[in-house]
DNA sequence: TTAATAATTTAACAATTGTTCATATATTTA
DNA sequence: TAAATATATGAACAATTGTTAAATTATTAA
């Protein structure tokens, strides 16, 4: 498909939900939640490497999902994430391919 | 390839990245030089929906160039603007796919 | 060499994001 | 019901980005 091509392009919602994804926590985020179905706020904190606390993990998934890019389910005392479309996960391929 | 498996991946580079593209102004540059191999300043500020001044638009321009988004050569007085790499472009692709 | 054009740079300020910490709300367990 | 655990929220402040306008540099043309 040629680029000049592409249907109506929300050039303003692109940057917006690009811009989300833009921060290194949240890409942390989305490569571990590529692999793990869902998971829940505490494990999450304990498996990234980044050194949030529950706090800042909060606020980070709660933007993201804010954007249509996570959605949770609560279980018990627990909130569980995942990715909304798994789709957004070919980002990492195409940024990628980018740095190669 | 599975995501678990990428290779290591520099998450602050990669936000940089993102970050620098998620912008709508820069994001229209990027797909007008889809389709134009090199397009100089003033004829950007002409063809862009976005009402961009020649300053504001080399501020854009120059921080995609410093993040080796976009390169660019000099032609007599005016200045000629292309993408570094074309799989950048392969961004669009991905966040229609995204947002469909 | 002066004027005109093209692009860049700088500095100031506005606007948006990011971070921290204290507090609040569920939910479960003792 | 009280304490403990999990998550979310809000408000304050820091840091980063975005925008504007004026000044600057480089190149060409008169």
């Amino acid at each position: 498909m040629k680029i000049a091509e592409l249907p109506d392009i929300a050039l303003e919602d692109m940057a917006q939900t690009l811009k989300v994804i833009a921060h290194p926590v949240r890409l942390e985020i989305l490569l571990h939640l590529a692999d793990s179905t869902k998971i829940d706020v505490t494990t999450l904190c304990d498996k990234l490497s980044c050194g949030c606390e529950a706090s800042m993990m909060s606020h980070h998934l709660t933007k993201m999902k804010a954007h249509g890019i996570l959605t949770s389910v609560k279980e018990g005392k627990q909130v569980y994430y995942q990715v909304a479309r798994k789709e957004v996960l070919n980002l990492f391929q195409c940024m990628l391919k980018f740095n190669a």
